[in-house]
DNA sequence: GCGTTTGTACTGACCGGTCAGTTTGATTAC
DNA sequence: GTAATCAAACTGACCGGTCAGTACAAACGC
């Protein structure tokens, strides 16, 4: 019987779940491989470094996040894109909550090694709001729309995530859109 | 002549530039010390241990944010009081950008010894939020559209400390106002 | 006035422990 | 038979925290 999971894979996984939880530094190979049940050596013999498992980590997250964002909002303009993204962001924050909070913790840092990996987890995802607000509102300011959209849709995702997870996807959504799309 | 600063005061701000850039694990106490121009030694006689520092920034960092939030929306309601709310947190976070650095990396992890100095700084700046919307919109849900509010404000503040600081406080507050208050 | 004591702030060498990464040699799976 | 994995020991650098000692000024005793 074959596993699901490969050992990579296996790897991945519970690197990004203690890396979200404790940060980079704080997480060690040990925890890795115990917590992904495979000795220290094949981490080493799968990724080379600590550092270069933590950027396969964002980049494939950060893949996996602009693909479906721009999915979702194909074909849509206006108020339906935006509903779409916002709609989309919180289903990977839903599906894939280290990432965003690995995310979170690190986008801002300068500095760091994988500061070139991390950068494209911000400028990818911040271009998809940024098209559909140049698109759509071409007389508002793209960048800084689009970092308050996405800021808007993260930190409430968060919230939901970490303090009111009983709350379901439609009243986060609902109450993001309501605060982007309805004049307070 | 005597110094302007105590060495209390010497560290804490040495200490939150670093932490800010690096993260709590990877910074080390020599770090700070060297950078603080002070002897090792000092950062444990001052502080007890470098996590009674942490806690020490964390916790003046959030008194001096809730308290210049207040006292900015004091008298004001509805979107008045949402304008105030967001250029005063633009503003600190100009003023004080390591500790807005600080706050969005480490607020939304859990399990660290710190948990509950962090939480506070979400629990009580999100507050701030909350009472406005509660008092003026109360059909919305207070706890999620702070969140929003907050999130908002403080990405765009953040994409403009590290990405666009060329721009000024006027347009960043411009774009976030613009994208809350005027239906997209 | 002046030696002594006391309290406080600070110093930096040092210690025990941890961590990333290496090495080795055996074992498994295709 | 070879590529992947395992277990375990090892290395060398680094880190948080300790501690014996220094500097110095205020308080005290006479």
């Amino acid at each position: 019987m074959s596993d699901t999971f490969t050992t990579r894979e296996l790897i991945q996984r519970a690197a990004i779940s203690l890396i979200a939880d404790r940060g980079f530094t704080a997480t060690s190979v040990d925890d890795i491989a115990t917590a992904a049940g495979v000795a220290k050596g094949s981490v080493f013999y799968n990724f080379g470094s600590k550092t270069a498992l933590f950027e396969s980590l964002i980049d494939d997250g950060v893949e996996r996040l602009t693909t479906s964002l721009r999915t979702a909002r194909e074909g849509l303009t206006g108020r339906r894109a935006v509903g779409a993204l916002v709609h989309e962001l919180l289903e990977q924050i839903h599906t894939h909550p280290d990432f965003a909070k690995l995310m979170t913790a690190e986008v801002f840092r300068t500095g760091r090694e994988w500061e070139e990996s991390i950068r494209q987890v911000r400028d990818r995802s911040f271009a998809v709001f940024a098209e559909v607000v140049a698109e759509s509102w071409p007389q508002r300011d793209p960048s800084l729309t689009a970092a308050t959209l996405f800021g808007a849709t993260l930190v409430a995702g968060l919230e939901w995530l970490a303090f009111q997870p009983e709350r379901s996807i439609v009243e986060v959504r609902r109450a993001v859109l309501s605060t982007i799309l309805d004049p307070l």
